[in-house]
DNA sequence: GATTTGTATCTCGACATCAAGATAATGAGG
DNA sequence: CCTCATTATCTTGATGTCGAGATACAAATC
């Protein structure tokens, strides 16, 4: 039968509320648990460089931003799609751990620059090199055909949620 | 151009970190923005009925199981995926609502079987009748060869972290 | 320049989660 | 029937998140 955990939860469902027809279930529980799985991955690698999931993310939106590896606040807020809350104890954390810090905002007195600094740069960008492979590992299970494929169907249904330009 | 926010992310890796190829982040990186979309979709369907994710969670596999929808703590780690302290949790906060109760365990006198009040009952098969026409309307998007095909795809994917027969 | 309106960021309180360790009951061997 | 390893569940402490509201500065208007 090659029935899988999601296969499973499909069937039970049908034994006891025949009147759902739950195809999509079957669709959206894999890709939610892929998902799982992925950011478990991640996870893991992020936490061999000192960094916890959150870290990684602020940290490698100010790298990718290139010099002088700087946002204010506010383009990181955008950026992450986080809550301004959770983004005071994001900064406040890589802070203390001297990856970032802030900066008065030369261009308006009510906020800050966020930088960068020696160590935080170093970190993310051993953390990066070391997460871009991991993803290469992830993905092997795929062929190119494959992950070409899934990319497209992946992009289509995204745009639903983020529209066709980002 | 036609670049999502994804393809954002790897274009400023390419100018940063050309060393670097990360064309798997694009795969991976949709795939979890996504799985947060619907995520976040389901949460707002579950909270019209009362319920967090967590708490459908927990319902649903009580519902899922058939009658007497009883099963013990130890199932319900097994089938959710989560740590004892967060089953713990999520028990006393479902017991306070009145959807579960818990029964000492006949069978095992150092646990519980963990019930479906009658309330808890009536509130779950509200909720996943709505859930359901839900994600068909979140898969929309795609039509059913798409569907067919993407749910190939995820399932090759998947068996590399739960193995094939689950 | 005083007032109003807007914006940037932080504070606070409520949850959810995990990891590690505590508690308590079972069962196997002697 | 003890003792010990195992198992089931709960407790605790650290993080991470959000939402609502506070604070402080800026910009626009009077």
């Amino acid at each position: 039968m090659d029935m899988d955990q999601v296969d499973k939860i499909k069937a039970q469902w049908n034994r006891e509320r025949p009147d759902l027809d739950v195809g999509p279930m079957g669709t959206i529980g894999r890709l939610g648990r892929l998902a799982r799985h992925l950011a478990q991955a991640h996870a893991e690698c992020f936490a061999t460089h000192g960094l916890s999931p959150a870290g990684f993310d602020v940290l490698a939106t100010l790298r990718r931003a290139g010099p002088p590896h700087a946002l204010t606040v506010k383009d990181l807020l955008a950026t992450t799609m986080v809550t301004s809350g959770t983004m005071t104890n994001r900064l406040d954390r890589l802070e203390a751990a001297g990856q970032v810090r802030r900066v008065p905002n030369p261009e308006d007195g009510r906020g800050f620059v966020v930088q960068l600094t020696e160590r935080g740069r170093a970190d993310i960008d051993a953390a990066v090199t070391d997460h871009v492979a991991n993803q290469h590992r992830l993905v092997a299970a795929l062929n190119n055909e494959e992950r070409a494929a899934l990319d497209a169907l992946l992009g289509t249904w995204l745009t639903v949620f983020e529209g066709s330009d980002g």
